[in-house]
DNA sequence: CTCAATAAGTGCAACAGCTCAACTTTTTTA
DNA sequence: TAAAAAAGTTGAGCTGTTGCACTTATTGAG
């Protein structure tokens, strides 16, 4: 989940370093701009990495330098999807409980869809049919168990150290998982946050 | 997470079927015992797929059609560890709800250690410092989500597609993974459960 | 401006996990 | 007793991934 727009990358707040790293970010995108073509075209399972670092015009070596995994190059990092995800909580609206934040930013970030960029759809596909791809989605997304809990804590009053806010962390970030499979995926996605918010106010005493 | 003892397996309620089932499980045996031992003597990622066939005396061939891929030798399957995990929460105590069923057979069937069998700990060990083991036990574990989900909606009275039961088994599941890393892990695991037994208590009012 | 230090990239060989295609042996079924 | 099915074997081979030794290109310091 989450991921950067496919193909050319929208290069953000990019410091306009020396040509060295403009070439080695060139470098960068043309492998993964391969990589993405090949497996839109063909299927992930069907392209071989030495296929895709021919596409590229560079050798295996230098593909793996940038690229730690084969599913590394699908998933081609967005830098700032964390801090996104911890300020919906920081900056939520006044009187929204965390969990309900967590649900609308989950809610309005993955599986949109709606806005119907074509690209972005066939994307979303071959990570979801995948399942190689979920997974390794599914992990990185978890990296932001610790930083998310740390902010829960924050902004909940918690004890840093609290279980309770590491519970809340991973379960929120494994909410869109667990329900899986449900047609109307909006619907199940509220009702699994449903479970959590209440738990929450319980164990928080109904505030914030 | 879960796994038959190391070493010799307790041949359960095994079936004393033809010769020939028979060879086949002696075969399985070999081939899982020699691995094990290889892997506790020098580490997993140490030991290669062909000097585990070399020990055991059998082709890798061989090898894989009895275990799909190298973590399934450690995890020697336990047949009815799911039937246990169904009948904790269908055979509950009166007055004892689901979430607190399923932290209690939590508490009681994982790292409860105490017990003080050597090979068990080395095994455990083990399994908790490689992290491609732990990620696949806990992708086995995942695999009874399903089935608890419907045990849950058949307990709870609840639809049996309500997306709540699914969120509720897959993350009851998840909990002892969730907070992982904490000191004192049975407090850390039942703070977990509070999060969950008090949004499932709300979800349900107060029944059961 | 030159020169060494550093980083990017190359080519190739090799390993590890895993699969495939034929073929043999054993067991079961008919 | 013949034939079908299951288990095993061999051996080659594919794919992801790494290590090693080596060539450039960029850069920063003197």
């Amino acid at each position: 989940m989450t991921a950067t727009t496919p193909g050319t990358s929208p290069d953000s707040a990019a410091a306009p370093v020396g040509r060295r790293e403009r070439k080695k970010a060139a470098t960068r995108r043309a492998i993964a701009d391969a990589a993405l073509r090949l497996f839109l075209e063909r299927g992930y399972d069907a392209v071989g990495i030495r296929e895709i670092a021919d596409a590229a015009d560079v050798s295996t070596t230098t593909l793996f330098k940038h690229f730690p995994v084969k599913e590394a190059l699908v998933f081609d990092e967005d830098a700032d999807q964390e801090q996104r995800l911890l300020d919906a909580v920081r900056n939520r609206p006044a009187g929204q409980s965390v969990p309900a934040a967590l649900r609308d930013h989950a809610l309005s970030s993955r599986l949109v869809a709606a806005g119907g960029d074509d690209r972005f759809a066939a994307f979303a596909e071959l990570v979801a049919t995948t399942p190689a791809l979920r997974d390794y989605g599914q992990k990185m997304w978890l990296r932001h168990t610790d930083a998310l809990a740390e902010v829960i804590a924050e902004v909940s009053g918690l004890p840093a150290d609290d279980p309770a806010c590491r519970a809340l962390a991973h379960f929120a970030l494994e909410a869109p998982r667990a329900v899986h499979g449900h047609d109307n995926p909006r619907e199940a996605v509220t009702r699994a946050f449903d479970l959590l918010e209440q738990g929450w106010e319980a164990l928080t005493g109904k505030n914030t």
